[in-house]
DNA sequence: AAGACAAGACAGATCGTTCTTGTTTTTTTG
DNA sequence: CAAAAAAACAAGAACGATCTGTCTTGTCTT
């Protein structure tokens, strides 16, 4: 019943995930199973079979869009980290005020991420402690998604004339992991506050050019 | 010949894995070869096969031992935790100085983790990263592994007479995760002093009673 | 005599993958 | 616009491999 097929619904109340669009095609009823079991479950621990029996298609549609179950789970994580990121820039971009406030937003974003009931922590954090070791194109594609953020931060680092942009940008993501792995584990969106409270600590000491 | 079966070797390099313990009988051979694999590979993408082979011992062995391999895994977390607690904090005792310094020597420790060439990351972390939905067992050992750290942290910031208490325990336990989670995704031990650093910052503006 | 252990056959289920057959939908073309 | 060609898809059988777990037989150590 948990894992029954997806029925209509047409409110989008989790605009950060991909397993929650509305999918058009076999393809995309294919990958919006995978990637809610995969989440919610692990990789290893999901069987083709039961991504199909969600998905409600055939086996060889699958084998038609995908070469092979690795191939799939590349292609939920690019299709997750890019949904994931249109919500988060795209929150972001209607923040207005100067640089250090752009920052602190990120944790106003990340309390609501982990607010939402379905929130399972970050696909690619959960992805490379289930491979760790072997398995490189999943941990390329974690060190993708990682910079695009600290890209993000050091634009913000920069218009703030931080000393150590590089520096600071990596202060932040340690934060920004810490809470997303605090809050998963327990089951607590606060711990997106207690992230932003040692932000403003930080960012008021800053050395500055 | 990367999981070949360990050889003879009295220099005890990682105190902190029970991974690389001595084994002493077929229990524990069966114990260290899982913790092995179980935090290289992933516990779902590890057979029991796999184990007994690295191991080397019988089928009947492992399961006279364990009634199933969810409760070896419980068990493996369980050595794993108790003998990187036993590290850490025998460790953290021989600290000298007042409250912050200890903790700061938290992150000191955590670099020296980070930097062993056998850093797999958390092993409850990437526990509650595979299993996440289900499996309660083990996100109840990694909220008892969690518990420790916090019931310390708390008694530091008692001892700072820190006006919350409860909330600096969580902030320094947010740098805590991120350390980890970031060393662990950029194979960088140095994220270690990144968070100390934030960590001296919030200290220093710590609300006292 | 008893328990710990090695070695491995065996069972039933599930794994990822391929293949076949037929139907529906889309695209191209006359 | 309609006919024809092509692609997408459903349903599921079949494959060999591997999975967890059981069971048997025999050796070794206490």
């Amino acid at each position: 019943m948990e894992d029954a097929p997806q029925e209509f619904c047409s409110l989008q109340t989790s605009d950060w995930s991909f397993a929650a669009k509305e999918p058009q095609n076999a393809r995309e009823k294919i990958m919006t199973a995978a990637s809610h079991l995969f989440c919610n479950h692990g990789f290893s621990a999901t069987g083709i079979d039961k991504i199909l029996t969600r998905a409600g298609t055939a086996k060889a549609t699958l084998y038609h869009h995908f070469a092979s179950k690795e191939e799939l789970i590349a292609a939920v994580l690019e299709a997750e980290g890019e949904t994931w990121r249109n919500w988060f820039f795209g929150r972001l971009a209607e923040v207005k005020g100067p640089a250090p406030e752009r920052i602190l937003a990120v944790f106003d974003l990340l309390e609501e991420w982990f607010s939402d009931p379905g929130f399972y922590g970050c696909p690619f954090i959960n992805a490379v402690a289930e491979f760790d070791t072997g398995n490189e194109a999943v941990r390329q594609a974690a060190d993708v998604h990682k910079q695009h953020l600290l890209t993000w931060l050091k634009a913000q680092a920069m218009e703030m004339k931080a000393k150590d942009v590089t520096e600071t940008a990596r202060a932040i993501a340690v934060l920004f992991d810490g809470a997303i792995v605090a809050a998963q584990h327990g089951r607590d969106p606060s711990f997106a506050r207690t992230a932003r409270v040692i932000a403003e600590g930080y960012l008021s000491q800053i050395e500055v050019r």
